[in-house]
DNA sequence: GATAATCCGGTTTTT
DNA sequence: CCGGATTATC
C-alpha cells in the first residue's frame, strides 16, 4: 500500500465526496476539519475533476488530443477504488491495445497499489476470452479453444472455399474474409445474414453467406475462434443466456471504456448489454481522432452516446497541455472543416504558454528533395541540442518511410521504423509456434498442416490429402489419422516411414511435457525437428535473422510457467518487436502515432492522392475525406513544439513519375499560423522565393488552377491528375454497352477503372465507353 | 513434388 | 518498379 502523501494544495474542495481512501488502513479518526484531498485529484483542472468524480450514471468524456485523457482514466479508477465505491473485481476497464491496458494498470497500481491487480482491465478481446473460457460450452466450444491468427483464418477459409467449389475469380478469399469480418464487426451471426438486408443480395445466391456459415461450423469443429468470434460468441452468450449476462451485469458496478470512438458495433452492443445493469458507464474518446472506420469502428457510437444513455453527462476536456498555441490553432481550424462532429476546440492549457513557431510548410521538387529537407532540419535540431528521439516523421503509408530511411542512412543518423512486421507474424515464429501448439494439443489440425512438411520430409500435398481422407473417415484429428496411417499400407513406403518418424517425434516431445523445463523442451523440439537447421542452412540474407528470432522466442518463454500459458498469451498479446533503445529518430505512420507525442514532428507527403489518399476518397467519398482530415489532425496534434509539413511536386509511384498537387488540407490551415516556402520553379519555373509570412510565394503558380478545382471531384486519383489530356477522366459519368452507367474511378492509359451503378467495379478499355 | 514463369496489385492495423 | 501468390513446367 502506498503511504498517503500529503497534498500541499489541499484547500477546501469543491467536491465534497471526501471519503478518506485510507481510512481503513489508518485507524486514526479522520479529522473532519481538514479532510485531505485524495492524491489522485491533485493538479486536475475542473473538467478533469468532474470527469473523475462523476462516478455515477453514464458519462461521456470527450477528450481532445493532449488534454490528459489517460490521467483522468486512471484517476477515475483510483477514485472508485480508493473511495471504496466498489471492489476491484467489480470494475471493468476496457482498452483497444495491450499497450494501453498495460499503461493503465501500471498507473493505477502506482496510485492505489496492489488492489489494481484485481480490476477486470484489459483489451476487449482479452476480457472476452476470459468470459468465454468460463462459458465456452454454452456457445458450442470447449473452454480450451484455440485462437487463430489471421494466417490460420485465411487457410481455413480457403479450405472451406475449396470444398464449396467457389470461383476465386468472382470471390477472392480476401474479399470473402473481409465480408465475414465485416459481419462479425457488426455482431451479425450467419443465421442473421440477409434477414436485415445485409449481404446475399449481390446477385450471387447468398454465396458469401453460405461460406460464412460453413466457416463458422469449421471453426467450432476445430474448437477454435478467430478474433472477431471472441466478441461475437460473447455477444451470443449474453443474448442466449440471460442468467450469464445478469451475472456480469451484477458484477460490474463500474465500466470504463477507453478510445470509445474506435468501438465497432459488436463492441458497442457488448458494452451496452453489460452497462444495462448498473448504468455506471464512462466512455472516454475523441470523435476527432476516429481513424479506424476501415476496420469497423463506428464513429456513430460516440456521436449518439447521449441518446443511447439517456441522462448521460457529457464532459469536454479542451485544455491542451501539449502543444503550442500555433499548433493548436492550426489543428482546430483544420478539423473544423469536418461536418458531423460533436464539436470541441482545443485551447492552450497553460495561460502563459509561449506562441511557439508557426507551422512550416515547404514545397519541394520531388521525394528525394523532401527527404533531404527533412533530414537537413533534423540535423539542425540536433545541432541545437534536441534529442533524436523527440523528433518524428509521420507518413500516411508505410512505404513512404523508404526515402527517409535512405537519406538517414547516408547522413548516419540513427532512426527507428515503428510498425514493421510484428514478431509473431514472422513466418519462422509462426512455424515454431505451430510446433509448440501441436505438442501441446496434438488435435490442432492447423498446426499439424503448417509443419507436417517443414522442413521438407517428403510429405507433400498427396500425403496430406490421404491424411485428410483418413481423418474424415475415422472422424479423428489429422494427427491421429497420421498415426493410424503409419501402420497401414495406404501410403507409399517412403511417405509412410517419414510420417512414422514425425509422429514418433511429436509423441516423444509430448511425453516430455511437464517433465522438462518448457524452455528446454522448446529448444529440443526446434532442434530435433530440424527446423532450426533448415534456417541455418538457408543461404538467403534474412536467414540468420530468423535463427536469431527463434532464439528470442525461446528466451521469451522464461516469463511463463508452462507452454500452455505461453501459447494463450501469444495468441492475444502480439507484442511488437522489442524496440531497440538509444536515441533515434522515429519513423512511422500517422495511424501508429496516435496517442504519442514529440517535440518536433515532420509531416511529409501532403499531396492530393497521397494525403488525402486517393483510395480513401474513392471508397468512402466525403466520409473518407473526413477521416483523412482527422488523420491530419492527429498528425498535427502529436507535436509539442514544432511542425514541418512538406509536399513534392513530382513523385515516383510504382516506378512511374507522377506530378502531384498540394494537398487540399494545406489550404485548410489558417494563414496566421503557417509560413509557406517553396523551391524555385516548382510548377512553372521562375517563381519568386520566400514571399513572406502567411502568403504563398507565388500565388498564380501555387494555387491550384481554378478550373482544375472545379472539375476535380472528390475521387480524383493522382494518376488521373497526371493525364490532363485524356478524353475521359476520373469522376466522369460514362455509359458502357454491356455494364450500363458508371463513374470513372481511375484512368490508366487506355484502361479505365469504373464503378458501375449495377455491375460493380470493373476495368474496361476506354474505347468501349461513351460519355453519359 | 519442387522450381521457374507469370500475373496482379499496390493505405491505414489491433486483437 | 517490386514482391507475393498462383500457375506452368520439368
Amino acid at each position: 500500500m502506498m503511504p498517503p502523501m500529503s497534498d500541499p494544495k489541499a484547500t477546501a474542495s469543491a467536491f465534497p465526496d471526501s471519503t478518506d481512501p485510507f481510512a481503513l488502513d489508518e485507524p486514526a479518526p479522520p479529522s473532519p476539519a481538514a479532510a485531505p484531498e485524495a492524491p489522485w485529484l491533485a493538479g486536475l483542472n475542473p473538467e478533469q475533476r468532474a470527469a473523475v468524480t462523476t462516478t455515477e450514471g453514464p458519462v461521456l468524456v470527450l477528450s481532445g488530443a493532449g488534454t490528459g485523457k489517460t490521467r483522468v482514466l486512471t484517476a477515475r479508477l483510483a477514485q472508485i477504488l480508493g473511495g471504496r465505491l466498489a471492489q476491484p473485481w467489480q470494475i471493468l476497464a476496457v482498452t483497444f491495445t495491450n499497450r494501453a491496458a498495460r499503461e493503465m494498470r501500471e498507473r493505477v497500481a502506482a496510485l492505489i497499489g496492489p488492489p489494481a491487480e484485481s480490476v477486470w482491465l484489459g483489451t476487449f478481446h482479452a476480457i472476452a476470452v476470459r468470459i468465454l473460457r468460463r462459458h465456452a460450452e454454452l456457445v458450442g466450444l470447449k473452454s480450451n479453444f484455440t485462437i487463430l491468427d489471421t494466417d490460420d483464418q485465411m487457410r481455413l477459409l480457403k479450405q472451406v472455399m475449396e470444398g464449396e467449389r467457389v470461383d476465386t475469380k468472382t470471390w477472392p478469399a480476401q474479399a470473402l474474409m473481409a465480408a465475414i469480418q465485416h459481419w462479425k464487426d457488426r455482431g451479425i451471426t450467419p443465421d442473421k445474414v440477409g434477414s436485415d438486408g445485409e449481404g446475399g443480395n449481390e446477385g450471387d445466391g447468398g454465396k458469401p453467406a453460405t461460406i460464412y456459415r460453413l466457416y463458422q461450423e469449421r471453426l467450432l469443429t476445430l474448437n477454435a475462434c478467430d478474433f472477431g468470434d471472441l466478441l461475437l460468441h460473447t455477444l451470443t452468450l449474453f443474448l442466449t443466456h440471460p442468467e450469464v449476462l445478469a451475472r456480469y451485469q451484477d458484477q460490474f458496478h463500474y465500466i470504463l471504456v477507453d478510445e470509445y470512438q474506435d468501438t465497432n458495433l459488436a463492441q458497442y452492443l457488448w458494452l451496452r448489454l453489460l452497462a444495462q445493469g448498473r448504468r455506471n458507464i464512462c466512455c472516454v474518446g475523441d470523435d476527432d481522432q476516429s481513424i479506424y472506420s476501415w476496420r469497423g469502428a463506428e464513429i456513430g457510437n460516440i456521436l449518439k452516446f447521449e441518446s443511447d444513455f439517456p441522462g448521460a453527462r457529457v464532459i469536454r476536456l479542451e485544455s491542451n497541455y501539449r502543444s503550442t498555441p500555433h499548433i493548436l490553432a492550426a489543428a482546430s481550424h483544420l478539423i473544423a472543416h469536418n461536418a458531423g462532429r460533436l464539436g470541441k476546440t482545443l485551447r492552450p492549457g497553460l495561460a502563459n504558454a509561449d506562441q511557439g513557431r508557426a507551422i512550416q510548410i515547404h514545397g519541394v521538387r520531388d521525394g528525394e528533395a523532401e527527404a533531404r529537407l527533412v533530414v537537413g532540419e533534423i540535423e539542425k535540431r540536433v545541432a541545437l541540442g534536441e534529442k533524436l528521439a523527440s523528433m518524428a516523421v509521420l507518413v500516411r503509408a508505410g512505404f513512404q518511410t523508404r526515402e527517409f530511411e535512405e537519406r538517414l542512412i547516408t547522413t548516419a543518423i540513427p532512426y527507428r521504423v515503428v510498425g514493421g512486421p510484428r514478431f509473431y507474424e514472422r513466418a519462422e515464429i509462426r512455424d515454431a509456434l505451430a510446433y509448440l501448439r501441436l505438442v501441446s494439443s496434438p488435435d490442432n489440425g492447423l498446426a499439424f498442416e503448417r509443419i507436417i512438411n517443414l522442413p521438407r520430409r517428403g510429405l507433400g500435398e498427396a500425403t496430406l490429402h490421404v491424411i485428410h481422407g483418413a481423418a474424415r473417415a475415422g472422424n479423428v484429428s489429422l494427427f491421429e489419422a497420421a498415426r493410424q496411417l503409419t501402420v497401414t499400407d495406404e501410403l507409399k513406403p517412403r511417405a509412410r516411414s517419414a510420417l512414422g518418424r514425425f509422429v514418433a517425434d511429436v509423441d516423444r516431445w509430448r511425453s516430455m511435457l511437464g517433465g522438462v523445463d518448457h524452455r528446454d523442451l522448446a529448444t529440443t523440439i526446434l532442434d530435433e525437428s530440424g527446423y532450426v537447421d533448415m534456417w541455418r542452412n538457408d543461404k538467403s540474407p534474412e536467414a540468420p535473422g530468423r535463427v536469431e528470432n527463434l532464439r528470442e522466442l525461446v528466451a521469451g518463454l522464461e516469463e511463463f510457467d508452462d507452454l500452455d500459458s505461453f501459447l494463450d498469451h501469444v495468441a492475444l498479446v502480439m507484442e511488437n518487436d522489442a524496440q531497440a533503445g538509444g536515441d533515434r529518430v522515429v519513423l512511422m505512420t500517422l495511424h501508429g502515432a496516435k496517442g504519442l507525442e514529440f517535440d518536433t514532428v515532420f509531416l511529409p507527403g501532403w499531396e492530393e492522392g497521397v494525403f488525402p489518399h486517393a483510395r480513401a476518397l474513392d471508397q468512402s467519398g466525403e466520409s473518407g475525406l473526413e477521416e483523412e482530415r482527422r488523420l491530419a489532425y492527429v498528425g498535427l496534434t502529436r507535436a509539442r513544439r514544432r511542425v514541418t509539413i512538406t509536399f513534392a511536386a513530382n513523385r515516383r509511384i510504382y516506378g512511374q513519375w507522377q506530378n502531384a498537387l498540394p494537398s487540399r488540407f494545406l489550404d485548410e490551415l489558417p494563414e496566421d499560423n503557417v509560413e509557406r516556402h517553396n523551391e524555385t520553379g516548382l510548377y512553372a519555373g521562375g517563381a519568386a522565393e520566400w514571399g513572406g509570412s502567411g502568403r504563398w510565394d507565388e500565388e498564380a503558380v501555387w494555387r491550384r488552377p481554378a478550373a482544375e478545382r472545379q472539375t476535380a471531384p472528390a475521387a480524383t486519383s493522382w494518376k488521373a491528375a497526371a493525364r490532363p489530356g485524356a478524353a475521359v477522366k476520373a469522376g466522369d459519368r460514362i455509359h458502357h454497352d454491356k455494364f450500363g452507367p458508371g463513374t470513372v474511378h481511375m484512368v490508366d492509359g487506355d484502361k479505365l477503372v469504373i464503378a458501375f451503378d449495377h455491375a460493380g467495379v470493373k476495368k474496361v478499355l476506354a474505347g468501349f465507353v461513351t460519355p453519359a
